[in-house]
DNA sequence: CAGAAACTGGACTATTTAGTCCAATTACTT
DNA sequence: AAGTAATTGGACTAAATAGTCCAGTTTCTG
């Protein structure tokens, strides 16, 4: 895809400067860009980005041509825009979950969670962020935008280990941030378990493996 | 891919009594259909499945396209074949490594090897049956070879960690299968974030948890 | 209200792609 | 060596696909 390659363009403006895509500028082309992302967003968590044609996006969205390639260059930018859109989603269900978690009982709520969240899908999709990750991180810009939203999720971690932390009256334990990177490992290291071998087993022990292991470092 | 709508067919013979894939029966073909799947399973490592087409399968195994489609009924039995291809190849690496595995000193230095292994790459393409298990876990044949792929994997660890509960004189501590799932796990999950944020952190801080863990659970 | 800007519909193009087909060649068997 | 089976080359097709283009419509702004 964009595979440009003329001779003699014009003029050789750095991407950044002008790009022949448009921010809405009214509720209605907010909405239809909306539209667009939404339906990419549904479509690509199932089929994964490649398998996802846009055309499929303009017959879910029910938006047309002109108007995704006037909101996006091109299918590399949707699919950035998926990637957003995907983060937030996630990001935000976990930072719901995780907020107010300041004990190991909360984590092992959270927990139980992501455990029953798996399996009312049978263990199908996997993380979407995670089925994401292992698609586009090898094309720099998907791979970077991937990886500033794990940094994000695994934030989410550490707030909450060191409302624990300092709920429990401890100074100071284990690096928190290992300690996140660790739990968020676990995390998608069971999901991807969980989606191939159709149980939510491997997910279980994962976490609990992660959430002992938390306990110690922090001496709970 | 493989739409056939046809109406009438000639005869409804179930799919499994006459293939029109031939299996090679001159050391000829063999070399053909072995040059196919070794350009296929490299192709889909660095591009994925989806984005590998069979044109470019024939022009890096320099067969073609009636040799292809002589040995492999369709797109979908070709990467059926590379999955089976890429689980030898990494499943022989592991077995490898873990096959003398008496020790917890012995388990360090496997995870010493994989980091290494990892960096030697720059974190780039993450686990090659990962990568294949985050694309193709939504399609039962693919899904059904690459579960029992990881769980032959799983059972490489178990028997590491019997051996290693033997060598220490421990009878029977925790379940052994339920430590190797968490152990591949979090190798998958360390490789995956290691790939995303390209730094071996993350897969070295799973993967010292995970060895943690087995040192518990075995009483080591 | 009038002109400008934003937005929309969808036909069209150029490529790419999976898969078919058959004639030609090479290997195996007797 | 002849005949049969296996293998090979590559042209061809039909469908799918990313991206272009422009004319028409709606919304905004002065």
């Amino acid at each position: 895809m964009n595979k440009n390659v003329t001779a003699l363009p014009k003029t050789p403006v750095p991407k950044t400067s002008m790009p022949n895509t448009s921010v809405p500028k009214t509720a209605r082309g907010a909405a239809t860009r909306a539209r667009i992302v939404d339906a990419a967003t549904e479509l690509v968590r199932a089929r994964g980005a490649a398998n996802t044609t846009i055309d499929a996006v303009i017959e879910a969205s029910k938006a047309s041509k002109s108007q995704v390639y006037h909101y996006f260059a091109d299918k590399d930018e949707l699919v950035l825009a998926v990637i957003q859109r995907q983060a937030e989603c996630v990001l935000g269900t976990h930072e719901g979950l995780l907020r107010k978690l300041n004990s190991l009982s909360g984590l092992r709520r959270w927990r139980d969670a992501v455990v029953a969240l798996t399996h009312q899908t049978n263990c199908a999709g996997g993380c979407p962020l995670g089925s994401l990750a292992a698609e586009l991180s090898e094309t720099p810009r998907t791979r970077a935008a991937l990886a500033e939203s794990f940094a994000r999720w695994a934030g989410h971690f550490e707030a909450a280990f060191a409302r624990m932390q300092s709920r429990a009256g401890i100074t100071s334990a284990g690096d928190l941030k290992e300690l996140s990177e660790a739990m968020l490992a676990s995390l998608q290291g069971g999901l991807l378990l969980a989606q191939t071998l159709r149980s939510t087993r491997p997910l279980e022990l994962a976490l609990d493996m992660a959430i002992d292991h938390v306990a110690a470092r922090l001496g709970l």
